[in-house]
DNA sequence: TATGAATGAGGTTTCATTCAT
DNA sequence: CATGAATGAAACCTCATTCAT
């Protein structure tokens, strides 16, 4: 949604994408959106309030109006980037009745697209990057996001050896392994997309099966 | 946190017991060393020359001495922190004549020493926040490191297959499903640990476990 | 040593007594005017923009938001010092009605005013000084100043022989020859007043005596 | 003598002119012509020592070994820049015989090559330039070198008068005005010499005849 | 004596933040 | 509420000077 174009260009462009509104939330949001990209491209140190005023279609004061600082901005950034998809998923799987394998497949396809196509993608490469500065951030995607989606996991990979579909705790154990090429891909597209393209799709399906089949699966 | 210099071990220098010794080559690795860390604790716009001279006790203007710029120092960094062990595996494989099983531990502890407990870890974090930034440096960085490990592991895959140890070409496709582990650990080092430790020999060693069995593995 | 702000007379801004004005043309000014000052006591690299910017009574950072860079001043102010003198005397010439010789003792006082009294004299001995370094600071400076004042002296010396007021074409070959004391002057006063006063209004009395006579001046 | 070419150029390139030989007076020389030329092209504070030594073919280090600090390099450069040619000319005046008109001829001649060819010629810019933060400078500049050559003009001039050669004592009273053209020779060939070349010898003609018409000449 | 690596004060410039309008 | 001109701390980098060899 946001605007991402021009991501490499030298100084930022007056601000295409949403153009903030009159409604306070609206403000906020478009500042926001427009600090993602501005920190996606130059790390926290090297953004420029300037450059996200601009871009967000404010005035360079009014981004105190709404963030006491840079800092709080970058921290706005990060709490307000989580996006429903974790929830719906916990919902989703609930209530899903089909096999695992099957389960998986949308799972992969949902984090996909917010791993590497939706905006949200740069807050794991800024926590990456800048993480260590900001402890409690970490604590709080900590919190917020990964263990809850590790917990997912692991009632994936429970219900499934609960219902005989695999034999190995290792997904158990260890549900990083289940996303881990997430972050390759997120990773790839940032870094070396030029150099080699990566099909994500192919990869994540490659991975699902390999993973399926490597905790011991058999169908029911 | 962890103090980090002396990172890489070896004799001491012989003059002056302590201080960065007076040997050129001793004090550009010094200055090298202190400015991963530097580096690595701020983000490339966030670090401070000052402080990359203070670590690697110098004066700030000796940095300017060794390397041209900031930038300059940053590009050292990431070219002189390859290392031979990627030179090492690929003559290991030519040699080896045990099993890929074996190979694949072989391959996973060594490369989870140097994406874990080498102070080199922190190069890939840098990449990673800092890569899109540095264009020439990502390709350098693909050229040296990334092709010619993900050339590796492709090698890995087609002597087993060829050998009838595995059925799938899922790696050979895909290699860098190897290796994502390796990537998640790394990460979660940087920002999760303190929320909960993560056991990165037993995770490699339940990430072959699954790879292989996923790869269709047969003991010959 | 004698201080020489509010060198541009006038009147004084209505708002807020001193402290150079709140109107960003009066602060411009007020940052010319000091980047002269300081400019003309240390030269180019010499100067420190510190200095300029407590001269002009604003914050280092102000003067970024009205030039460039230093060297952005440093031309803003050669390029704004130009003054009107040389447009008033071309067409006074062109209304004249007297004899060249009363003609030349107007134009001498009133570049006896510009070149030694005010505070523009600086920018002559700027150019002498920097000017080498600045090479289309000297192409502007000849174009709009040079080559024009060389232009009208080529004039006078025209209508002089046209009327037949003096013989000799060297004016006309050799309009520098006209003005060249008023360099000496300028110089002078820099560098020698201490040791030496000059009587400047005595000496271009005593030039243009000598020059006309020297061009075969008949009174007609 | 001194090597001037490539006086625009970035980087001092390695020292061709005269390249120090081992003797110290030689060193003297060669780092003092050196500094001539560096300071000329750059200015007091815009000059580095290490081009200063590039050019004169020493170590950065040997400049402090004959001069205690940069300041004192430039007070030498110009303490001993001065030429024996006023001395020659003080003699060659007390036994010349032919006219005044003659003498002027050889004067002039001799006087353009000091103030136009000669790398001595940028003495009087950089005085110029730098001349109010040197007022010591000045002041020896004026004893050693105006003074006298002011003198000898009223010699000159007196002389003159007392053969009944010229009428005027415009001369005896502003001998300035006799040398005013070389100053405009000077700087006119260091600043528009691309914008419109000045024939300064045809120009040192005419001012001598238009100086010696408007000094009353008459041949005796 | 000559060298040039090392030093660190000091300069230019940027940019987060404030505040009068 | 919104603005953006003004501020000044702080960063990068240069270069005069020193001193061990």
């Amino acid at each position: 949604m946001a605007d991402e174009s021009d991501a490499h260009g030298g100084t930022v462009s007056p601000a295409r994408g949403r153009k903030a509104g009159r409604d306070p939330a609206d403000r906020r949001r478009a500042i926001l959106d427009a600090a993602l990209v501005v920190f996606a491209e130059r790390g926290f140190a090297g953004a420029r309030m300037q450059d996200v005023a601009t871009r967000a279609g404010v005035a360079k004061g009014t981004l105190y109006l709404y963030f006491k600082a840079k800092e709080a901005l970058f921290e706005g950034l990060v709490r307000e980037a989580i996006d429903p998809v974790l929830g719906r998923m916990e919902r989703e799987f609930a209530e899903f009745t089909g096999s695992t394998r099957q389960f998986l497949s949308v799972l992969f396809a949902h984090l996909a697209n917010e791993a590497v196509r939706s905006p949200r993608r740069h807050v794991i490469r800024l926590l990456l990057g800048e993480g260590e500065r900001f402890p409690e951030l970490a604590d709080f995607y900590y919190r917020e996001v990964v263990s809850r989606g590790l917990g997912l996991l692991r009632a994936i990979n429970a219900r499934a050896l609960e219902r005989g579909e695999i034999s190995s705790d290792a997904g158990l154990r260890f549900p990083q392994l289940l996303v881990a090429p997430l972050l390759v891909a997120t990773a790839w597209e940032g870094l070396f997309q030029r150099n080699e393209t990566l099909d994500v799709a192919g990869m994540l399906e490659a991975h699902a099966e390999i993973v399926l089949r490597g905790l011991g699966w058999r169908d029911s």
